[in-house]
DNA sequence: CCGACCATGTAATATGTTACATGATTGT
DNA sequence: ACAATCATGTAACATATTACATGGTCGG
């Protein structure tokens, strides 16, 4: 369901072709949803055949054909719907940790190797955050520009607080996972060098850890 | 793939049923990974064909048939190659977020609503997973204890050093989240009472956290 | 004897990934 | 002319969810 509320939430601002949409979502740059242009544009269509978007023909230059995509009252309405929902929390899925602790039939070199690309993987991750969030905040971002188009102060306030929330919340997210890294990669150190160390009973990781800068 | 693995990594402990499986893996209760019985039947089979697990039928009772799987040595190295790799990290996907960025369309307190529902959910999982860390530290988790058996003591430590990390990564995300839907309670109880209130820049949701107790 | 749980499957549907396929436009 | 990018689709396959389906065991 996710694919078409993302959809309807990105026409939400304003319209846009399948090939946008796929900017977007494909590879799921700074966002909160991903998919293939091959899931995409299906979706609209099935959007289309139930009234909630309408798509119009377009031609740039002598040929070349795209539709534009524009959300109607009804899809408008779906939207609000689904938005007003609460959430439902699907199972947790990890492939990572799942690796993780298995990882003891590997090496510890295998393991420190995992730590460093996690830790990689979410510095990457915040940095690409962190330009999105900054544009939005000194009102660089078009697309949320477009959104606050024509709304109140009162509304554009709480558009901008949304996003914020969004996007720091997932910036906190990446900076926890960095530290946790860090500190996995501290432990496994100890590890290593003490093997059987100090053989007291192991701490846990959220007391243990000398080295919060939070 | 993370399926397969899952089995192999859950097998490569003690032997058991798809019935021992889908217990762990069935809503995904305290755990990494989630799965469906009718997923995890068929899966077996695939395993087993493949020759990384070999299962073999059991009677309790008088008739009911059970069949209870085992890692072979295939299966056992094939979970060591797939440990051994580096993490392959999918599109980011969260319909929670999802539906939050999309919020503004409807009112503040289908956002509050969310917002508590966020809070509590992570207050349950986190409950859970301590409950589970607790009990793997006190060394009356079982099925870790049996993971340790015939083990030299470094093996030992490093097994119960890397669920410690996972547990505790896994508890302290869940502390963030509660801690993050706080502050977004504030903030929105902040933008409902003045609305427009100090028009300043709005501040990073890092910095205008007052109260990380961390 | 009955309800909770043990135990295993299949089918239909939905969702997501990778590969195959085609052609136009724009800037260098 | 050539490469990068715009633009849209289909097909095959993999994965995940929900519903349908069946029967046994164990304890009260």
């Amino acid at each position: 369901m996710a694919l078409r509320y993302a959809i309807l939430g990105y026409l939400s601002t304003a319209p846009g072709s399948g090939y946008d949409l796929s900017q977007q979502l494909d590879g799921g740059l700074g966002w909160f949803w991903s998919a293939s242009h091959s899931q995409i544009y299906p979706e609209l269509r099935r959007l289309e055949s139930a009234g909630l978007i309408v798509g119009s023909p377009m031609t740039v230059g002598e040929k070349l054909e795209k539709r534009v995509y524009s959300i109607t009252e009804d899809g408008f309405a779906e939207l609000i719907a689904w938005a007003s929902q609460l959430p439902i929390y699907r199972p947790n899925r990890d492939p990572e940790r799942l690796q993780l602790i298995f990882s003891d039939v590997a090496g510890v070199d295998e393991i420190r190797r995992h730590l460093l690309a996690h830790r990689e993987h979410f510095e990457r991750r915040r940095d690409q955050l962190r330009g999105t969030l900054d544009r939005m905040l000194a009102r660089r971002h078009e697309r949320i520009e477009r959104r606050l188009e024509g709304r109140s102060e009162a509304q554009q306030q709480l558009t901008l607080l949304l996003r914020d929330l969004a996007y720091s919340g997932d910036i906190e997210r990446a900076e926890h996972e960095i530290a946790w890294a860090q500190d996995a990669l501290a432990r496994l150190d100890e590890y290593e060098r003490g093997a059987a160390a100090p053989s007291g009973p192991t701490r846990r990781g959220s007391r243990a850890r000398p080295s919060r800068a939070h």
